[in-house]
DNA sequence: ACGTGTGAACACATTCACAGCT
DNA sequence: AGCTGTGAATGTGTTCACACGT
């Protein structure tokens, strides 16, 4: 009773499938830079670590983009998952928080290939408020709402510290941002038709941990040889 | 055929149950934090941001903890749910790459309170190796075996460029590591048996794309205002 | 009376295997 | 002959709703 209520999947691509499209057009991205022209599903497939039933399965939901017999090209298909991915317009992002995740989160150029511009960079820090990280001025986190709707960010990251989170957090919300992509370790609320996703390193570890212990003890297996090399 | 063959699931807990157990860990710390002895189904669901059906269904894979009629004792669930994940035993960690990710991965002190360790730092510029880290000292990526072997450590993180990632990975492997956590953007090949997690800044914003996308266009649908605050 | 634990129903995701197009 | 696109089968995850223990 605490969550959104089960969309109706009206006519829309599955959640499963979107996100693995990402990892779909940078495969496809490397074989652009290699002039590769077309490529099949097997082999891309094999680019991205998944296999090929499943990719032909989730570019089906896109439309008809390849060719029997011969496979897909490569041009278009980024084309068409960029478009289907919203990658042909550009988005504004804002991210609040510039300590070490925040300035390392600025740095990161290579926003998936473009589709994404750094328009404001926050902080609360005076030492860091008015330093210039990625072409970018540090902006006061108190005219956090000014700044935002000036720059018409659309997805706002919170790279702060777990206790100013939520409230970065709904003042984004506040400002007209919808889409919110959350570093801090802590569960958000926000108002219906906001979208948030979590990035939690330290659940990761614990997920890590789990597996690593299952390998060790209990049944008896031992972390097996291998005999090659597979993608994971 | 370019994955892992599906995994007996012999008497296991579900993935998407492990998923969440650190996300219940951390409400029920918060919770030990404030001394609150017990708690219902329902007021832990809310503090995690799932529904109550699914905690308790979750809970229930680890074994039968609460009581009929009063809910769960906070301290008890804590050691189980720890004690399932691995977290009683101390996991050493290795990052790979000591650039601003890197630091803020290394500085990160509350790595899901306790349980791992941060065992050593490694980077390959002259300019890092050498310096200190929150208090451990850079090694030289070259010594990277005969590190992570002397320092005893079951995780690598990967924090590298994406042109490094692939190597670095396989020199883990090569050096005992069996669990890797990736930020590089780029999909790794190890042998089997070794587990590795993909964290993807550029991924989740092409996500958070598609929905802003989808919200925005088609079906009329604007953003609706939203009664009250609901978590995610 | 209350809240857990769970079978049964449902929803979603993956994989198989092959018809159909090039 | 080769590879896509997809129904059908299977596997996994979520939600419902209530029996059962305290």
């Amino acid at each position: 009773m605490t969550n959104r209520p089960p969309r109706p999947r009206g006519r829309g691509i599955p959640d499963a499938t979107v996100a693995r499209l990402p990892v779909y057009l940078r495969a496809l991205q490397a074989l652009q830079d290699r002039e590769t022209p077309t490529v099949s599903s097997e082999a891309l497939a094999a680019a991205a670590g998944v296999n090929s039933a499943k990719l032909r399965k989730d570019l089906s939901h896109l439309g008809s983009y390849g060719t029997r017999g011969v496979g897909y090209e490569v041009e278009y298909l980024v084309y068409q998952i960029s478009r289907e991915l919203g990658l042909t317009q550009d988005w504004s992002v804002a991210i609040a928080g510039i300590g070490n995740l925040g300035r390392a989160l600025a740095d990161y150029g290579g926003f998936g290939s473009r589709g994404f511009r750094i328009a404001a960079l926050l902080d609360a820090d005076p030492a860091v408020v008015g330093r210039t990280v990625a072409a970018v001025e540090v902006g006061h986190i108190d005219r956090l709402e000014e700044i935002v709707r000036s720059a018409g960010v659309s997805i706002g990251v919170i790279a702060t510290p777990a206790a100013s989170a939520q409230d970065v957090a709904l003042r984004f919300v506040e400002a007209g941002v919808t889409s919110i992509l959350n570093f801090a370790p802590v569960v958000l609320s926000v108002p219906e038709g906001v979208d948030v996703r979590k990035v939690d390193l330290s659940i990761e570890l614990q997920i890590l941990a789990f597996h690593a212990q299952r390998r060790a003890d209990g049944d008896g297996r031992r972390p097996v040889g291998g005999t090659g090399l597979e993608p994971v």
